[in-house]
DNA sequence: CTAGGGTTAG
């Protein structure tokens, strides 16, 4: 190394610049720190090839701390180094420096310069400022792929998919055509859209058409679309045909296997990559957790833990999130509780993991404690955080309690109450044995009560043998979700409890009108106190719809085997 | 000599 040093230097007699680019490749950025300052000519060449040189090779703040220092030394730097600098502004979300070259580039005129122009949409659209990235955009002259696609992109990774897709509608218009850029965005794009499924398959289409399906960016971003379309087996055929398979493309699977509750498969994936020596990486680890927590295997969890560890990922703000997640699924919200507290990092999403462990752990008090002391780090809670934060009271019986973090919300944190919250307060009414209240609450807010919320305010009426209201709840469940049986069971144990035996038959008989039927291969255990279902068939843990489906069918089994389910089992207690 | 892309957590 230090032979390349001198060499180097030995060449720098003359010229920086001419052996900048070899530079960067022989000896570490360090070094060529060094050797620039005891450069004796620093002319505008060499610095300008240092900017260029670091902020090819990723090393942003060094770009950066180059550029002002030339700047600093009224050296005048040429549009290539302008373009660099952009470059690095907006991988570092800099965008005051951005703006300032922007000034700059107004002034000597930029327009016609694609590289410059495309720059400055990227750095805007990465900064969040899409109006001012649509503004470049549209006073450029022309527009080449790159253009469209740093627009599109920009859209796409705001969550403004819709957007994004109108852009590329017009860029399909034109005479540019997408390339595998412009693809890997819009499929991210596309899946926040309605007709995600259907618009997926034509792009797919194009795809196919213009060539580059075998880019693995383009299947990564596809499987992904597809995966969150519940499109398994399409996400499975594109990574069979996959001829690369990158960290990015197994991660995707992963990921994809894990939110669609195959948990298995995500597993079987996560050792195939192992011995073929890919990864893992932070994206495998919070994925592969997540698998973890809805199957409920704690050794395996256990086992990614200590890789994690052995990997000094335990710091990566997802990964810590997931493994207190995985933990508190598990059981052993004591074991999440240590996680936490070593992390360094703490974000919302980490403190309502933790309060969320803690609250559907059945430690409603702990997790109101964590709540405060969130709030005394200086955190802002959201919405999310305060859902938490009401689940803790309805499992602690915190009427009071709930009623003040709801009205703290708006009071003190300006956040308008979503269904989601709502949906607590009328949990929490309910099981309190304020009926009247609960259903106050949903005929004067903002907006028409949800299945959730007839779901759990019927499951209160049953508890306190409301018949009048119970019915009136299950009517409303009837109309919305046809093809679920909770509504019909818990009226039929409503009636049960209270003796009312001939309503009763007419629930089973209504049942066997809209011909609900058992379920097969799915069975259930009882674990701390709580019912988890799960299919006998791969042992994945189902979810939503397909859970109630089946809690359904168990609780009828269950009652006719003489079982009575206690109110804890309502369905929104097994939904976790 | 300069520009654009895919996967993760409540």
């Amino acid at each position: 190394m230090l032979f390349s040093v001198i060499r180097i230097r030995g060449c720098l007699k003359r010229r920086f610049s001419s052996v900048s680019c070899h530079l960067f490749d022989e000896i570490p950025q360090r070094s060529a720190h060094s050797l620039f300052d005891s450069f004796p000519e620093r002319g505008p060449d060499s610095c300008e090839s240092i900017v260029i040189g670091f902020a090819k090779r990723g090393n942003v703040a060094e770009a950066l701390k180059f550029f002002r220092g030339m700047i600093g030394f009224g050296i005048q730097p040429t549009k290539y180094t302008l373009c660099s600098v952009l470059s690095s502004c907006s991988k570092a979300l800099d965008r005051h420096l951005g703006s300032q070259i922007h000034a700059r580039l107004i002034r000597i005129g930029y327009e016609e310069n694609l590289f410059l122009s495309s720059a400055l949409v990227d750095l805007y659209a990465k900064c969040e400022a899409l109006t001012e990235a649509r503004r470049v955009f549209d006073g450029m002259k022309e527009h080449d792929p790159v253009s469209w696609t740093s627009i599109i992109a920009g859209f796409a990774q705001n969550g403004r998919g819709k957007e994004a897709l109108i852009f590329f509608k017009g860029m399909l218009k034109s005479e540019i055509k997408p390339n595998c850029f412009t693809f890997a965005s819009i499929f991210s794009a596309c899946k926040e859209i309605e007709s995600a499924f259907e618009l997926a398959s034509l792009l797919h289409a194009l795809v196919i058409k213009l060539g580059v399906e075998l880019n693995s960016f383009v299947i990564s971003s596809l499987i992904d679309c597809y995966m969150k379309c519940g499109e398994i087996n399409r996400a499975i055929l594109l990574f069979d045909a996959a001829v690369g398979r990158d960290v990015i493309l197994y991660n995707a699977m992963i990921a994809g296997f894990s939110q669609n509750s195959q948990g298995e498969e995500a597993w079987k994936l996560f050792i195939e990559m192992r011995e073929h020596g890919i990864g893992p990486t932070y994206f495998t680890f919070s994925s592969l957790l997540n698998a973890c927590g809805s199957l409920a295997v704690l050794q395996q969890g256990k086992q990614i833990h200590s890789l994690i560890t052995k990997m000094g990922s335990d710091q990566n703000i997802f990964v810590v999130s997931s493994l207190v997640d995985m933990y508190s699924k598990c059981g052993i919200v004591n074991e999440a509780r240590l996680v936490f507290d070593h992390s360094i990092e703490k974000n919302n999403i980490l403190w309502t993991s933790m309060i969320t462990g803690y609250a559907q752990g059945g430690r409603g008090a702990d997790g109101l404690d964590l709540f405060e002391q969130l709030v005394k780090a200086g955190m802002i809670p959201d919405h999310v955080c305060f859902t938490s934060v009401l689940t803790a009271c309805v499992h602690a019986g915190f009427l009071d309690k709930g009623i003040a973090y709801f009205d703290m919300m708006e009071n003190k944190y300006n956040l308008i109450p979503e269904p989601d919250q709502y949906a607590c307060m009328i949990d929490l009414y309910g099981r309190k044995g304020h009926l009247r209240k609960a259903k106050e609450l949903m005929e004067h807010m903002p907006f028409e009560p949800n299945a959730v919320m007839w779901s759990s305010f019927l499951g209160s009426c049953r508890i306190h043998g409301e018949i009048d209201l119970g019915k009136e709840a299950a009517s409303r469940l009837f109309a919305v979700q046809w093809h679920n049986m909770v509504p019909y069971i818990t009226l039929a144990n409503l009636y049960a409890e209270v003796g009312m035996w001939n309503e009763v038959v007419e629930v089973r008989k209504m049942m066997r009108c809209k011909g609900l039927k058992k379920r097969t291969g799915c069975s259930w255990v009882e674990v701390n106190k709580r019912v988890h279902v799960f299919s006998v068939r791969d042992g994945s843990h189902p979810q939503s719809n397909e859970i109630y489906d089946a809690l359904d069918n168990l609780i009828l089994e269950m009652r006719e085997t003489g079982y009575v389910p206690k109110p804890k089992y309502v369905l929104h207690d097994v939904d976790t």
